[in-house]
RNA sequence: GGACAAUUAGCUCAGUUGGUUAGAGCACAGCAUUCACAUUGCUGGGGUCACUGGUUCGAAUCCAGUAUUGUCCACCA
């Protein structure tokens, strides 16, 4: 290899991409390849780890640059060490996350909500966002270097995440564990959405606390900063022994403040009111406080009365002088209503928590609702054994189950279960997995997970002129206007995906022209005409206008009208009705589409619905050419009909990462290959702060599923701030991005600086200064790596050490080997990285590399350098397997997959001369001893010895007998230190002795790694300086050219060294 | 209000089960430069390990308390 064919410097940016193609092409990141070929094989223990899915809410942050390096650098270590490594990448939808954003651009570009978009074409929206998404992030994480085996990709979303879902959800209603209840939930007006307690943001505010009564002669004045909420109280809750208001309690008083009804106000006991704070009375509303809601679960008697809207507006229930005001103008209104009537005691300034919704940053309001939840606290049986879901989440924690690291972790695990309420999983966004729960249209009877036969498509014709204008058609056949195409043509457009089989249409040409357009847009040939499919016949009212049709014919509207010589709802209803009916035996299995008209639907519609006939014209009217869509299942085991309706809300998004370890294996296949191999995985890697969102639902629902633990560990990583420790925001404009950072220091580098110095569950401050000292390092072992690869001739022969420094390397080299190990072993990252980093450079380089200069011992220099870059991977893989492909130290195609150096542990043991220096040591620490103590010097004594040092003295355990007048040399293990005992240190050994007169020696922990062999490393770096030709004729230069006659320090120093060495030959 | 953490050199941080003289990088000072590497090397200064007690032969490390900072949780109406 020529020298200078290789640059000065390592340039990540030429080798960073290349490489990475070149594993992926590999197919090494494939645990089933490295099988195929040989890397592993079946007989060797699994290690896998599912990647956290980022959210496809943009790009990675340097959150995620964490998350990836320190997991990389652990699947790396598996994968070289001979296990059969898996680890699975993919994406989370991330519903509100992704949703919020969406409509976030969408108001900012267009103005629009996701409203205006309605439900299918938001869906596009949120779909293409999704997707660019997705791809930033896949191209981000492979540039981080991310060894991650794309063939097993997975997405929360997708079709086999969603077949997960719905088992995992159909098994949890059968037994009892998902109900749809009337709670409240916390509701954010701004997204129109549900969201669980985890995902409120309390932020602190500034409010006014009103001290006021409900009437002038209520007996108990309360506190509130909502007053507007007070027009929904029901009772007032008192402290049992509250001697102020004992005797009311039971009592119900009236109040009239303006609500639709008076206010009943009831006196209650309950233990949760502080009766030293405020009036120690609070004023219970149960429909908009979840304490007071759950104070009324302790006290059934009392009502609930909803008085704020969805909308955030009042309800009808507040009053008509409050209804539809927002709850801002109702609480003016209301307060200004106090003060008028004089029933204010107190005004006062405070400082109040509230929650806000974590995404769309707005002010939760509490509010009832029917909703669907995880009952955490409903015993069930599982597995033979009575149990509840809380339980299941406290029983994985712990000794010899899930460890959490850092361990403190568990604290607030366990703290967070205790305090878990039922977890609201239904969602209003529209993004997500829509809730695998059907209702029957006819009897409203739920069917869970239930298969889709087909879904039918009722859709009005377009609109005619005679629409526009208000004139009745019936049988009279009016063609569509432009308007009434056009709108046909949009509806296809949203049809176009629906994979419609058939078409079945009126004949009256209206009806059949917007079928026509539609099938041609979406490629369905076959329009079947079916006659019944008409327009109502409306006999004399056909041609009249609607207002003259209602003063003429005043009971066409009715379900039995007949009066204008007309078809009545009832008679058009049958047919229709016996029509689709027909069809539906034909055709349950395809996706259909019926077009026909305003009244025949509206009145096949009310059949579906099974409402009284006399309710017709309570059913909404069709618009023009809007399909209505309905799902065919299997018939109704309670009322026979065909038609249901899905649950229009989504699941939770946690719902679905719930099941991330397990769903990406292949369940719910039990036998899937990967599922019996990979499953429970090794580790979870993840940031702190998403402990309870993610982490706990992962446990419980692995435990409630499959009976056993989603992970062996769980490594809590800490977050990312920026170097005065802020946190990273865009506000702050202090973002780091790790795609600019790699792409300018290099991955390698970024890594680094993530690992070293940080440990888990801290957080960790990132600095330009940290990734350049980092890049610097990679730089070195590049250059390490061009001295080896080509000042060195390439050679057979076996590493034999030559010289003292050889030796030293070579010790220092198997305990490298041993400690990183270890520390990998033990997910001790940074210790690793750091205890290498020192090694390479301060030893290897800067030391051992001068020494080969001098005392050149190629195949020892090689081989020490082999063992290095093989350590170096898992934590840098670009410039490791960079300088592998340059310089092939190993015959192994890729680094990647090279063999993990093994250490040998008799190469650890120390030189006899420190044994000897040792023995001294304790003889003189015994001599102190008995000097000190007053102890006969002639009498002798039992020695006691630990672990290492037990060793070196049995090794010297003649001469340590005769000098230290011993008689026994006992061996001791740590924790028998007697009570009595006096300790006396010295210098490595510590020493102790009974002060019942007999001595006992012991050492309870020596530590060798760091022995007394730095004095030959020091030495040994002093020959060599000396024999450096260079270094004397320059140090001579120096001397003779000095002026006015004085010595730099600089060659004092060598001077100094020269007389050292002197006096150390002498 | 509760819980958890942090406090080590001018700055950013390691220090995993109590043990030689408490470490690293940056910054600072001095020196070196045909050398694999200036993205370099050598040398040096700089610390009462927040404070007060306790346990121990021995404490940055364990215990108790105090102070400051931060994070999470909580129904103070």
């Amino acid at each position: 290899m020529n020298e200078n064919n290789i640059p000065k410097t390592y340039d990540a940016k030429e080798w960073e991409n290349e490489l990475y193609s070149k594993w992926e092409e590999s197919g090494l990141f494939n645990p089933d390849i490295c099988i195929k070929k040989n890397i592993t094989d079946e007989t060797k223990p699994t290690f896998s780890i599912v990647l956290p899915p980022p959210n496809v809410t943009g790009t990675l942050h340097a959150g995620h640059a964490a998350m990836l390096a320190i997991e990389d650098t652990i699947v790396r270590y598996h994968r070289m060490k001979g296990d059969r490594t898996l680890w699975i990448p993919g994406t989370d939808h991330a519903a509100v996350a992704t949703q919020s954003k969406v409509e976030n651009i969408l108001w900012k570009e267009e103005q629009k909500t996701r409203f205006d978009l309605g439900r299918e074409e938001f869906l596009k929206r949120i779909e293409t966002f999704a997707q660019q998404s997705h791809d930033t992030i896949v191209h981000q994480t492979k540039k981080m270097g991310a060894s991650l085996d794309w063939s097993r990709e997975a997405y929360t979303l997708d079709e086999k995440r969603s077949l997960s879902v719905r088992t995992a959800f159909k098994k949890m209603y059968d037994d009892g564990l998902i109900y749809r209840g009337y709670r409240v939930v916390n509701w954010t007006i701004k997204g129109q959405s549900t969201c669980s307690d985890d995902e409120v943001v309390t932020i602190e505010r500034q409010a006014k606390l009103y001290t006021f009564r409900y009437s002038k002669n209520f007996p108990i004045a309360i506190a509130t900063t909502r007053p507007e909420t007070k027009l929904g109280d029901t009772a007032i809750a008192v402290h049992p022994d509250d001697e102020r208001y004992k005797k009311y309690i039971g009592q119900t008083f009236t109040a009239d403040v303006g609500s639709a009804k008076p206010l009943a106000i009831k006196i209650i006991a309950d233990e949760s009111v502080d009766p030293a704070f405020g009036t120690g009375a609070v004023g219970v509303t149960p429909a908009h406080s979840h304490a007071d809601f759950e104070m009324r679960e302790r006290h059934p008697e009392i009502d609930l009365i909803q008085v704020i809207d969805t909308d955030g507006t009042m309800t009808a229930e507040a009053g008509q002088d409050y209804a539809h005001l927002t709850t801002l103008e109702a609480r003016e209104k209301f307060v200004l209503w106090l003060r008028e009537n004089d029933l204010i005691e107190k005004e006062e300034d405070i400082t109040q928590n509230v929650g806000t919704s974590d995404r769309y940053e707005d002010v939760l309001e509490i509010i009832p609702m029917r909703q669907w939840f995880v009952a955490v606290n409903k015993e069930f049986d599982h597995s033979g054994k009575k149990t509840t879901l809380k339980q299941l989440m406290r029983e994985a924690v712990g000794p010899g189950k899930i460890t959490l690291l850092p361990e403190r972790f568990s604290k607030t695990y366990f703290h967070w279960i205790d305090n878990l309420r039922d977890w609201c999983i239904s969602r209003q966004i529209w993004f997500g997995h829509r809730i695998p729960v059907w209702y029957c249209l006819s009897c409203k009877k739920e069917r869970i997970n239930a298969t889709v036969k087909s879904r039918w498509f009722f859709v009005r014709h377009g609109e005619t002129d005679w629409n526009k204008k208000e004139i009745n058609a019936g049988t009279t056949d009016i063609p569509l206007n432009e308007t009434g195409r056009e709108q046909a043509r949009l509806t296809a457009e949203k049809l176009a995906a629906e994979n419609i089989g058939v078409i079945f249409s009126s004949h009256l040409s209206r009806a059949h022209e917007t079928a026509k357009i539609i099938g041609k847009k979406i490629g369905v040939d076959e329009i079947i005409i079916d006659d019944r499919l008409q327009e109502r016949n409306m006999g004399k009212a056909e041609g009249l206008s609607y207002s003259e049709t209602k003063k003429r014919f005043p009971d066409l509207q009715k379900y039995n009208g007949k009066s204008a010589n007309n078809e009545s709802y009832e008679e058009a209803e049958n047919r229709i009705w016996k029509a689709v009916s027909e069809h539906l035996e034909k055709h349950s299995h395809k996706n259909v589409l019926i077009t026909s008209h305003g009244a025949v639907l509206r009145a096949l519609w009310r059949k579906i619905q099974g409402v009284t006939p006399e309710s017709i014209m309570n059913i909404k009217r069709f618009p023009n050419a809007t399909p209505l869509s309905i799902d065919i299942l299997k018939p109704c085991e309670y009322c026979g009909h065909h038609f249901f309706e899905q649950d229009p809300d989504t699941l939770d998004t946690w719902f679905s990462s719930g099941l991330w370890t397990f769903s990406t294996l292949g369940w719910p296949d039990e036998n899937a290959v990967d599922f019996k191999n990979y499953h429970p995985t090794s580790l979870l890697e993840t940031g702190y702060d998403i402990l309870f969102f993610w982490v706990a639902r992962m446990i419980l629902m692995t435990e409630y599923l499959l009976d056993t633990h989603p992970f062996d560990t769980i490594y809590l990583h800490g977050l990312v701030r920026d170097e005065q420790g802020r946190k990273m925001s865009k506000s702050l404009g202090n973002v780091i991005d790790p795609l600019t950072v790699s792409e300018k220091y290099g991955a390698d580098a970024l890594r680094m600086a993530l690992i070293s110095g940080s440990t888990p569950g801290n957080d960790l401050r990132l600095s330009d200064e940290k990734i350049v000292m980092m890049r610097n390092f990679t730089n070195k072992l590049w250059n390490l790596a061009r001295y080896v690869g080509t000042m060195t001739e390439k050679t057979n022969t076996p590493p034999e050490p030559k010289t003292d420094a050889d030796q030293y390397l070579i010790k220092k080299l198997h305990a490298i080997v041993r400690d990183i190990t270890r520390h990998l072993e033990r997910y001790e990252l940074s210790l690793a990285a750091e205890e290498l980093r020192e090694f390479t450079w301060g030893d290897f380089a800067d030391w051992y590399v001068e020494v080969h200069k001098v005392e050149k011992n190629d195949a020892l220099l090689r081989y020490a350098f082999d063992k290095i870059l093989k350590l170096w991977h898992p934590f840098m893989p670009f410039v490791t397997e960079a300088i592998h492909q340059t310089f092939h130290f190993d015959t192994n195609e890729f680094l990647m997959i090279a063999k993990w150096p093994e250490f040998d542990t008799t190469k650890l043991e120390i030189a006899t001369e420190n044994r000897f220096e040792l023995v001294k040591g304790l003889i003189s620490t015994i001599r102190n001893v008995r000097a000190a103590y007053h102890i006969d010097p002639a009498q002798k004594m039992t020695v006691s010895a630990f672990g290492e040092s037990e060793q070196t003295l049995r090794g010297n355990e003649e001469i340590f007998k005769r000098l230290a007048r011993i008689d026994k040399l006992q061996t001791l293990k740590s924790a028998v230190a007697p009570k009595n005992t006096l300790r006396v240190q010295y210098g490595l050994l510590s020493a102790f002795l009974h002060l019942d007169g007999v001595v006992d020696i012991a050492k309870e922990r020596a530590r060798f790694t760091k022995e007394k062999d730095e004095k030959e490393k020091y030495i040994a770096t002093l020959e060599a300086k000396l024999s450096n030709k260079n270094f004397i004729e320059r140090a001579k230069k120096e001397i003779i050219e000095t002026k006015h006659g004085k010595l730099k320090e600089s060659q004092k120093q060598l001077l100094d060294i020269k007389n050292h060495l002197a006096s150390l030959q002498n």
